[in-house]
RNA sequence: GGCGACGUAGCCAAGUGGACUAAGGCGGAGGUCUGCAAAACCUCUAUUCGGCGGUUCGAAUCCGCCCGUCGCCUCCA
């Protein structure tokens, strides 16, 4: 397949560099809030990338960190008056409570930088060994100037970037762009022993140490978010190389467009977030899907209620014929071959999904159209079925609501079948009156050749 | 200030030099089916791709300028 390397800066034809695995590492989050749905859309988008290597017959093995010690969980920890590790635990459960709604595969391994100390301390010590680390007042720096070919990632040159610096200089610096490996501790902050005196780990070699401590020197797809680009994946790359001197880092380096609330990125920063939580109150983990699939993962999308809801009924339709009686026996089966040759090579095309839900809505039109010309459609579902569930699609009815609604289901078929009674009576006026009734309380009705179905109404 | 992305119908969004007389979804209009609805299906809904120039036999697609929006350069998926 083709996809877009952010090292290369172009698209390029992906192949694991033994030809039948892929070792994938994602950025995973800091969990010290709720998981939003930038998250969601991050993590759905290599969720399609795995599914679709895994369809290609690749055997993917993937890595996503948890970052459990942070100033943000050590600040947010105190203010609740909870330990750090309360609060960690606390959004993890968060994370993968919604991911596993969203349909989101489950990597093979999760670290949490607390958990490998010994590694991370390893990494560093090599890095001061080859003077490409120095320590400095408690801290541990890494040295951008040794490295000959910073910003290579990113695109930038070291001059560019001070230019616009808005960096505060750490004294102890001797670069201004110079980062942290190792952060000496303050009173009362959570610390490591190390051979610099206690303290905790930086931000990105705790990546760097990870990454290689379960997938080896080289990654075939380093994967997170645009913003990730720099400095995180700018300083791992740095890091990595300069501590094992085996390049690449990673081969291919997969970043995916901000999800953006109105005019601005949604982050954390700007406290302007919609969690996952909140999203699936209202809208099925299909649409949610089908709405960041909807355009291509590299660029910029805007969540909003109005394009969530345009997403549920699109999700129903393609619900809908896969619901639908299988057809009979007049003319041909549908033939489903040139849908899944476009769903495929659009697929092929840096993912582009845009293109490959063009081809699923048209074959789920197609389906009902033959299906109503009696012809049979079990081979065009089962197709459906198959090239949605690369996008992960479930193609689930959206949760129907609590305990409230299922203690209300023995009355509705109630209702329905004195419904079904009158309408045989041809006493259309009562049964109106029941079906508007129902509607009103959210109970949307469908009368089919198989008899009368009912759905509460999937809001928006 | 530096680097980069984008501007396609009412909305979302593909397409990036020739079968584009521009996918697909949502919305809208009309129709078929239905007791009426719903769902489904059919037809229609951008003579045009931010503006102006240029290159080319040919441009939404390449180049230049202008206008507008956004991202990164600081924690962030």
């Amino acid at each position: 397949m083709k996809l877009y390397n952010t090292l290369a800066g172009e698209v390029e034809e992906f192949v694991p560099s033994d030809g039948q695995s892929v070792k994938m590492y994602i950025c995973g989050v800091t969990p010290y809030s709720s998981t939003h749905v930038g998250h969601a859309l991050s993590y759905v988008a290599f969720d399609v990338l795995r599914r679709y290597l895994e369809h290609l017959g690749y055997t993917v093995r993937h890595v996503q960190n948890f970052t459990d010690v942070d100033d943000k969980i050590i600040q947010k920890a105190q203010e609740e008056g909870i330990t750090p590790q309360e609060l960690v635990d606390r959004y993890v459960d968060d994370f993968f409570r919604c991911m596993d709604a969203l349909n989101v595969q489950r990597a093979h391994v999760y670290p949490l930088a607390t958990q490998e100390m010994s590694p991370i301390i390893e990494t560093i010590q090599t890095l001061v060994d080859k003077d490409y680390a120095y320590p400095a007042g408690g801290d541990v720096f890494f040295r951008v100037t040794k490295s000959n070919d910073y910003g290579k990632l990113s695109h930038r040159t070291l001059d560019g970037m001070q230019a616009g610096a808005r960096v505060e200089v750490d004294e102890h610096k001797e670069h201004p762009m110079d980062f942290v490996l190792w952060k000496g501790a303050k009173p009362g902050e959570p610390s490591w022993e190390s051979p610099w005196g206690p303290g905790r780990p930086g931000w990105h070699i705790e990546c760097t140490s990870m990454a290689m401590t379960y997938l080896g020197e080289t990654l075939d797809i380093h994967g997170g978010g645009q913003d990730l680009i720099f400095p995180h994946h700018e300083n791992e790359i740095a890091q990595s190389e300069a501590s094992t001197d085996t390049m690449p880092f990673s081969r291919y380096w997969v970043h995916n467009g901000l999800l953006q609330l109105g005019e601005d990125k949604m982050s954390k920063s700007l406290g302007n977030l919609v969690s996952v939580d909140q999203a699936l109150e209202n809208y099925s983990p299909d649409s949610l899907r089908l709405y960041f699939l909807s355009s291509h993962y590299r660029s910029p999308l805007s969540y909003s209620d109005e394009g969530c809801a345009a997403m549920e009924r699109s999700a129903g339709r393609l619900r809908h014929a896969l619901a639908r009686e299988t057809g009979g026996k007049k003319g041909d089966p549908l033939d489903t071959g040139p849908y899944q040759e476009r769903f495929l090579a659009a697929m092929d095309d840096d993912l582009n999904t845009p293109r490959a839900l063009a081809a699923l809505f048209d074959l789920a039109r197609d389906l009902n159209r033959a299906g109503d010309e009696g012809r049979d459609v079990r081979a065009a579902q089962y197709s459906l079925r198959r090239l949605g569930g690369i996008l992960g699609l479930t193609f689930q009815e959206p949760a129907s609501g609590g305990q409230d609604q299922l203690a209300a289901k023995p009355f509705i078929e109630l209702l329905l079948a004195t419904r079904t009674e009158l309408r045989k009576a041809k006493q259309y006026e009562m049964a109106d009156q029941i079906r508007e009734g129902l509607d009103q309380q959210g109970v949307i009705l469908e009368d089919t050749a198989q008899g009368t179905q009912w759905q509460y109404h999937p809001r928006g």
